[in-house]
DNA sequence: ATATTGCATGATTGG
DNA sequence: CAATCATGCAATATA
């Protein structure tokens, strides 16, 4: 054995003695190698191990195909083995995650009483691969490749492996079926043969001896890895003399995708197996024609398997029971191109639904693939966009944009007519089939749900199926709205989703797989579909419930305890940098007393009484009575609670009070929001009442981790509402200055706030540019300007272009079309006057205020703000004279 | 005025 | 970067 070396991150370290220390078992069976000096994860191998000994060749990722050498094993482009057998690249798993392949379901056993042989099948991607791969040597493949189905019945397992052997090797065309029938054995002989039938499918080239193949009835180990298959035995051997083997054999037990096979395998000593096999590349376009028989083998090899009537798995918890298994199909490889489908349009199909559209009859079901339907989809045009690899693979072919006339079967029988065509694009086709809205209307289809096109073989004829989307039950909005960003896996999103398919031969389509439970989280694979997400965006309402939670949460942002912080500077601003991420700290509430002052409010974890803290104390995320150390009296959970139950009430109702006008706010235009809210702070500072709000009133502002005490940048400067300020009004600190300069702005703009609202609407109307643009601007305003524009802009993504600075730095601060949660925040920061928390520490520990932000809600931003806050603002330290206004506000 | 049709455009995605 | 595809939109047809 040569000496391996960790390509893992560079580390190159050579593995100690060329055997590399086997640590973590996969679900694959197979284990993890693990690299001595990184200790990350190397290789995963074990049958792949031997594979790679004695084969200098290469496997194909079991999803997208792409060529697998061994160095890319090293090099981790290889990343697991999978559980029904193949291999992954990095890729695939980050798109489907480590499990089974779509569409290639590890063979599960049928129910007893089905007679019918199901099959699956792979299909090579590329005839690039198909010629490699026929370079290497192909026992007994010639017997095979002349026979388009043969059926070989054995009773011995050795045989059966190494049929699967020559299965392995007869890809010749860039496709294969196996079958492989099980007949379960009962009491241990080989003479007692039930009528279970197993449908293996072969997940990858030689890989179907690891998922299906049994040594000597002891279970599916990779026997028929070897290519040549003159080891069959020994390495059978060597995995069951390995503990290592047998404990990853138990995990495979894990995996509710091998179990069933495990138990085919393991628990049988007679099976049958039917090989069939066609050599002729299906390449035409005979869609129209009469199926031959070796058409409708191949056809047929990637039909699903059906589950078990009984479930044979011993470690299949009582959730995946309870979920019907929704199988993805990897499409048959026919037709013109023989492009492969892009995952997405991969048609995914219940069991149910297989037993649905199957039914008692022969037929063969063939999910051809399937789409979600986009906005103009299900829209009244009555056009459905097809995918092009899909109309060219399995809808009839035409020449002419015209197109023909196809007929699509649904549930009920009825038989729609569409026409399918195609437009010339870029040299292209699109293709489209026209007509469709009777059809969607009939099933009350809409943007979101899912159209699957199946074929029954032989008759060829097109079927439709469709899921709808789910809209009722919050977390199947979540998935779908997950889906919407591409964030989890298309089976969550299906767990949530109607089934039916509209083959139904018992006419029970309508309400079907309402029932459908959700998938467990480890069945999620990440596909692609409704990645055209963004026209599946989630509801206004939730999409700002969604961010103001969020935004409630960035609130409550707070350094890691424990953690002392280093400090970096980036472009002159100092950092604190924490090795941890920050946690979340405890909400708190605030009031305003009658005199003028604030309070800030906690409720113990222990007793849920209410404590009064200084407002500028930051509370962590557990906070008990006995850290109340300045209220001595009330440090213990046995004192009463300050405040009267109807205070607690009414500061609660308050806060979701708050909250709603928030939602509610946020619903208006920006620019009418934000000219209310403007309305509004102008008239608070022009009766003097900013500062002096009712409670909840003070801004929840929370110091950025990263900000350092000291920090002077504009966010962390911001104090806290409370008593009138300390500060003298000749007071030129920076705080004072900067305050002095924003209320400066703020009347203002009070003085001109009508005709701004005017040119705010005009100024919506244009177009907005890039932030670039605008600083490229903002250069020409003067300090004080710039500096709120600054603070402005940062929650802005739009800035017009058309603008004149000067005039836009106050239309943004007024009403412009900006976020009017920043604007808003930005204001009251101008209000958020007096200072004497600020002034008693001295520094700038913490401007925790809440409920002002429940107002104006941007508070995730505006930590994040200081880095371009106070570049502007030392120009102009002096004006103390405005510091008496500003202790009026 | 409204609906339909054919094409163009641009966002998105996969290679 | 090129292919795909969702959608916009102008031209045309129809009510």
């Amino acid at each position: 054995m040569s000496t391996k070396r960790c390509m893992n991150g560079g580390c190159g370290a050579a593995a100690a003695g060329g055997v590399w220390r086997k640590g973590w078992l996969l679900r694959s069976g197979g284990f993890a190698t693990l690299c001595d000096k990184c200790g990350l994860a190397y290789e995963k191998l074990s049958f792949c191990e031997s594979f790679h000994q004695k084969e200098s060749g290469w496997r194909e990722c079991a999803f997208c195909g792409k060529r697998l050498h061994c160095g890319c094993i090293a090099s981790k482009s290889i990343v697991g083995l999978l559980d029904c057998g193949g291999v992954q690249c990095l890729t695939c798993l980050k798109n489907y995650g480590n499990s089974s392949i779509p569409g290639e379901s590890v063979p599960d056993l049928l129910p007893q009483s089905s007679q019918k042989v199901l099959a699956l099948s792979a299909r090579c991607s590329t005839d690039e691969k198909m010629n490699e791969f026929d370079a290497s040597p192909a026992n007994g493949s010639s017997e095979l490749q002349i026979t388009s189905s043969v059926r070989i019945i054995t009773d011995d397992a050795t045989t059966k492996c190494n049929l699967m052997q020559l299965g392995r090797n007869i890809d010749v065309n860039g496709y294969s079926t196996i079958l492989l029938s099980q007949r379960e054995n009962t009491n241990g002989s080989f003479s007692h043969v039930k009528q279970e039938e197993v449908a293996l499918y072969r997940g990858d080239r030689g890989d179907l001896g690891r998922s299906g193949c049994s040594g000597k009835g002891q279970g599916l180990l990779g026997l028929s890895q070897d290519p040549h298959g003159s080891d069959s035995k020994d390495a059978l051997k060597d995995y069951l003399s390995n503990p290592l083997a047998n404990a990853s054999l138990s995990m495979s037990l894990g995996s509710p995708n091998t179990v069933n096979i495990l138990e085919a395998c393991s628990n049988t000593g007679t099976r049958q197996i039917a090989l069939s096999h066609h050599g002729i590349i299906d390449d035409g376009r005979d869609q129209n024609k009469v199926l031959t028989t070796f058409q409708n083998a191949h056809r047929a090899r990637h039909v699903l398997p059906k589950l078990p009537k009984a479930s044979h798995g011993v470690t299949l918890d009582a959730s995946k029971e309870l979920v019907p298994q929704m199988r993805v199909a990897r499409p048959p490889a026919e037709g013109r191109g023989r492009n492969q489908l892009l995952p997405r349009y991969w048609p995914r199909i219940t069991d149910q639904e297989l037993q649905q559209i199957s039914g008692d009859s022969n037929s063969t079901i063939v999910p051809l693939f399937e789409k979600v339907l986009s906005a103009s989809d299900a829209g009244r045009i009555g056009r459905l966009v097809l995918p092009k690899a899909c109309a060219e693979a399995y809808f009839p072919p035409i020449s002419q944009p015209e197109g023909i006339p196809l007929k699509i079967q649904d549930a009920k029988g009825k038989e729609w007519h569409f026409q399918f065509r195609f437009w010339p694009n870029n040299n292209s086709r699109m293709y489209v089939l026209e007509g469709v809205t009777p059809c969607i209307q009939s099933l009350q289809l809409q943007a979101g749900d899912t159209v699957t096109f199946s074929r029954i073989d032989p008759e060829g004829k097109l079927v439709m199926g469709f899921r709808k989307a789910t809209n009722t039950a919050p977390l199947q909005e979540a998935q779908i709205s997950a889906l919407a960003t591409g964030v989890l896996g298309s089976e969550t999103f299906y767990s949530g989703v109607n089934v039916n398919l509209l083959t139904d031969k018992h006419g029970s389509w309508a309400n079907e797989g309402l029932l459908q439970p959700l998938l467990t989280p480890e069945k999620r694979r990440s596909r692609n579909i409704g990645s055209k997400s963004k026209r599946l965006l989630m509801d206004n309402d939730d999409a700002m419930e969604l961010k103001l939670s969020w935004e409630e949460a960035q609130d409550l942002l707070r350094p890691p305890p424990m953690v002392q912080p280093s400090i970096v500077i980036i472009e002159d601003q100092e950092f604190e940098e924490y090795e941890e991420p920050p946690v979340l700290g405890k909400r708190t509430f605030f009031t305003a007393r009658a005199s003028g002052g604030q309070d800030q409010w906690i409720q113990c974890d222990d007793c849920c009484k209410w404590r009064r803290i200084p407002v500028d104390f930051l509370p962590p995320s557990k906070w008990t009575c006995t850290e109340n150390t300045w209220d001595s009296k009330r440090s213990s959970c046995a004192v009463p609670d300050e405040l009267t139950s109807r205070e607690v009430q009414d500061l609660l109702r308050q806060h979701a009070e708050l909250k709603r006008q928030r939602i509610s706010s946020s619903k208006q235009s920006p620019s009418e929001a934000e000219s209310t809210g403007i309305d509004a702070l102008a008239t608070a500072v022009a009766l003097g009442e900013v500062g002096n709000q009712a409670s909840p009133s003070a801004a929840a502002t929370t110091r950025h981790p990263r900000h350092r005490p000291g920090c002077t940048c504009i966010v962390c400067i911001q104090p806290p509402s409370g008593k009138g300020p300390k500060h003298s009004p000749a007071c030129t600190c920076n705080v004072c200055m900067t305050v002095k300069r924003r209320f400066k702005t703020l009347m203002m703009r009070k003085k001109k706030r009508q005709s701004e609202r005017e040119e705010a609407e005009v100024s919506k109307k244009l177009s907005w540019g890039s932030r670039e643009e605008l600083e490229g601007t903002s250069g020409s305003m003067n300090a004080r300007e710039g500096d709120l524009m600054e603070t402005l802009e940062i929650s802005k993504g739009h800035i017009d272009l058309n603008s004149q600075p000067q005039r836009d730095a106050e239309q943004r601060a007024s009403g412009a079309p900006s976020s009017p949660q920043m604007s808003m925040m930005s204001l009251l920061q101008v209000a958020s006057l007096p200072l004497d928390n600020y002034l008693k520490q001295n520094r700038l520990v913490s401007l925790t205020a809440s409920e002002q932000q429940q107002v104006s809600s941007s508070s995730a931003t505006v930590p994040q703000a200081p880095v371009e806050s106070e570049s502007g603002g030392d120009d102009d330290r002096c004006g103390s004279d405005k510091i008496r206004s500003d202790a009026a506000i």
